[in-house]
DNA sequence: GGATAGCGGATAGCGCTACTATCTACTTCA
DNA sequence: TGAAGTAGATAGTAGCGCTATCCGCTATCC
């Protein structure tokens, strides 16, 4: 298969493909020629994972880049370009520690410990979950941390999920991918479930009208 | 107040400000004299909310300006901005529709109607629910329709406490802002307890060092 | 009352990201 | 043989979130 089969295959621009093997993205195709090249369905199913992580993860390409980078080279620790991708709180760690952010750290220390959670506190997510529980107390949302254990609970069934699918229907070999496949789409999944269900708890407590504007007028 | 304090106050540069008033994400100050204006407390809340929802919501400025809006004139329909908000997934409705594309919709509506969502299905949560199950559909990850119900239940689950936590701490006329403040951070921090419980889940199962390298190597 | 700092308002520019356009020399295939 | 396609390189684009600069004015301190 050549770039142009690829490009009609995936609906991606052959600019925007070329685009993808300079940064890394994808692979390129074996050259035949000193100017042709060909490629297969490996390309085509990386090129989709790179168009999944980019348009439905919220990723960016250097992001992605790395992310798949791990996934080629079985010593590089997915777990840390993991924890970095598909956030929007950027791995900047800002040295000004306020009031708020250290008593959410305290926060983030209590809850692990208190879960028995094995993570490192080093861990990236622990970071970012400080973060958001900050500027939740600096919007005067520090009561915000009574549903922690609640969050936590779900997290956990969604997380036992999620390594049950891994072990039950994946084969070996495609492991770190589908963990990065399940990382990123999976929050895309429980995002937009956790929206749904909002509407409905919402509309089932104020009124009945699932596509009703706001009871609070 | 004058720009200068709130920006010392809220560690926003001063045309950062300036930029926000233009792009309408804050109301201007009330003017004492042609050029001098003055702000108060309202203004600073609302300058930390759009930092909160820019750095930690991960929202962009017109989204932001959108639930601002919003939340200042009750008429609003705010399901459907906060549906937008806060998703990498456009509200781009491409029309062209592949087989994975329609069978992630008819397992949608399966699970909206076997859930009795009281959700209208042109809820944009549903479209981008769609989008996220096509694209794993055609990575070949159709299966992880099997950990839907689970994450489901997870969603419902706080979905609920997110309710109760506003009904039960939340004074009425501040409501409309609290559940945006809600849905948007409460996503980032459900979304970090996810990847900390998948470490966790990880390292229990196939290792117990937290911080370790993945361990399919 | 004069110096200095700060202000509101406006416009222009910057750095980054994800492409996109164009060009050259070459290959493939009808 | 000739139109279409290709690899590889370089340059340019659009949008976003600021940032820099300038102007005429004002508040404040001594």
């Amino acid at each position: 298969m050549r770039i142009g089969e690829l490009s009609r295959r995936t609906g991606v621009p052959v600019p925007t493909i070329k685009y993808y093997v300079r940064e890394g993205l994808l692979p390129p195709g074996e050259l035949t020629s000193p100017n042709q090249a060909s490629y297969d369905e490996t390309h085509e199913r990386r090129l989709r994972l790179v168009r999944a992580l980019l348009d439905v993860g919220g990723m960016r390409v250097a992001e992605i880049a790395n992310v798949l980078a791990a996934i080629d080279d079985p010593a590089r620790p997915l777990h840390k370009v993991l924890g970095a991708a598909a956030d929007p709180l950027g791995t900047a760690h800002d040295e000004h520690e306020d009031t708020e952010a250290a008593s959410a750290h305290a926060v983030v220390a209590d809850l692990v410990s208190r879960r028995g959670w094995q993570v490192h506190e080093s861990n990236p997510a622990a970071a970012d979950l400080s973060k958001a529980l900050a500027a939740l107390g600096r919007l005067g949302h520090s009561a915000f941390v009574e549903v922690l254990d609640t969050y936590a609970d779900a997290a956990e069934q969604v997380a036992r999920a999620d390594l049950a699918y891994v072990a039950r229907c994946v084969a070996v070999e495609d492991m770190v991918e589908s963990v990065v496949i399940g990382t990123v789409l999976g929050e895309a999944v429980f995002s937009a479930l956790r929206r749904l269900a909002h509407v409905d708890a919402s509309a089932r407590m104020y009124g009945t009208d699932g596509s009703k504007e706001h009871e609070t007028s």
